[in-house]
DNA sequence: TAGATTGTTAATCGATTAACAATC
DNA sequence: TAGATTGTTAATCGATTAACAATC
């Protein structure tokens, strides 16, 4: 984040002695007002209003502002909040002031494609280690750095913060033992199937299917509804059944 | 879900004439139940306890039993839950007795991967079209499907049910509304920022960078919080600040 | 001041959990 | 029958929303 710099000092002043709790279902949407933020402070845009903020990610305006009011936040009535100052405040409240060293295990095409995607660095993300443990793969070089094993990683790698598994399935928990035993108390799996884990480590799973799968029951749901009149969009869509 | 074909028939029946309330956390865990029973079939077990299958979704035992029971589900009391059973209900209930067709669109690393990951056929899900608007990508094949831009499918490709957007962010709202007009009311989207679409379109969206700023706020709240002792697993863990 | 918009309170809603009766 | 385990009820908890007083 580092349009961020400037205001940063005084925020961290206000937040480090906070009251602590944040809903859980705050945190997630932090990320979501911080990305609609972002572009607002490209084109210059230096205050906004909770109404108009909210819009742009895709929350209500009463859910912002209560998400906002847990970070103690310093809207303006009657004017609204300040661009950069409300990003510096989110951005000071999920850690992203400082940059947290990921390594991504699996060099599969997924692994790869995370590796090449632009979106970790200057937004609080660094990759500084890739594993994988085809010895084909072992070596090579991929976005400026050289794959290791998982277990070089361990004796001889920098300090990780963060894990990314995007190995196949029946490697990820190995993979996550590893990581955990390294002393990565963060992990995002992409690999599908539920990890265990010690209790003090957090474990994110994204998975494809599942996401496919939860559309599909939305979708049926269409479908199966009013199977009669005429609002549907296509012409050529056919009713499943 | 192509071992489940033998027992769907009875299960169809049942399912079909059902309240109709599934809630919406339920829906988001019902994929993790299937997913969690694939394996115990592959196995060869036949029966589960809640308290067992529970463990393996990483859920409890009493929040699984209160999901299924939304479905109207078929445990055996003092027994168990039937694993082939419970799974082809599951599925019926998500949709996926039948194979919803899936364009993904924009074939840089991330659409490539996607494209050929296994996890979509055989699970309820085929990918029928891939799109792009390079005319370098567009024509070439991939995984066996000729790459269009999407307005040619719009005009003269396969119905598709759910699109994939894997395109950066700035083409993201533009391919959502693309896949709109043509009838697409079940979108992913990989791609940072929040789509608009008619209350009638189904959006989820899955980015990394919120994935793991999540995961930074509960690293930093762990870092800041007993700066002091000595649980820390790895001595080499520097602490912020 | 008048108008706009925040921050908060209270009400509602939905989800989780504990407890246990039903029953295989 | 005795033991095990489900399905459901009731209690708790957390999240969302509506309403509005505070205040810029």
């Amino acid at each position: 984040m580092s349009w961020l710099r400037g205001v940063r000092a005084e925020v961290v002043h206000e937040s480090v002695r906070r009251t602590g709790g944040v809903p859980e279902a705050t945190v997630g949407r932090l990320p979501l007002y911080l990305r609609a933020l972002t572009p607002l402070h490209d084109q210059g845009i230096t205050n906004i209003a909770s109404e108009e903020l909210a819009a742009l990610a895709g929350v209500r305006s009463t859910q912002l502002r209560k998400d906002l009011s847990h970070l103690g936040s310093y809207g303006v009535r009657g004017v609204g909040y300040d661009v950069d100052l409300l990003a510096a405040q989110i951005a000071q409240e999920l850690g992203l002031t400082q940059e947290w060293p990921v390594v991504i295990v699996g060099m599969g095409n997924l692994g790869r494609a995370l590796a090449s995607y632009g979106g970790f660095s200057g937004r609080g993300f660094r990759i500084v280690a890739l594993a994988d443990d085809d010895p084909a793969v072992v070596g090579t070089r991929v976005e400026g750095l050289t794959v290791s094993t998982l277990a070089d990683l361990a004796t001889a790698g920098p300090t990780v913060a963060i894990g990314v598994i995007t190995t196949p399935a029946p490697a990820a928990q190995a993979v996550a033992d590893q990581l955990v035993a390294m002393g990565v108390r963060s992990i995002l799996n992409f690999a599908p199937g539920h990890l265990t884990v010690p209790d003090e480590v957090d474990v994110r799973g994204v998975d494809l299917a599942t996401e496919l799968q939860i559309l599909a029951f939305h979708e049926q749901r269409r479908l199966l509804a009013v199977p009669t009149s005429g609002q549907v969009p296509s012409e050529d869509r056919e009713v499943a059944g």
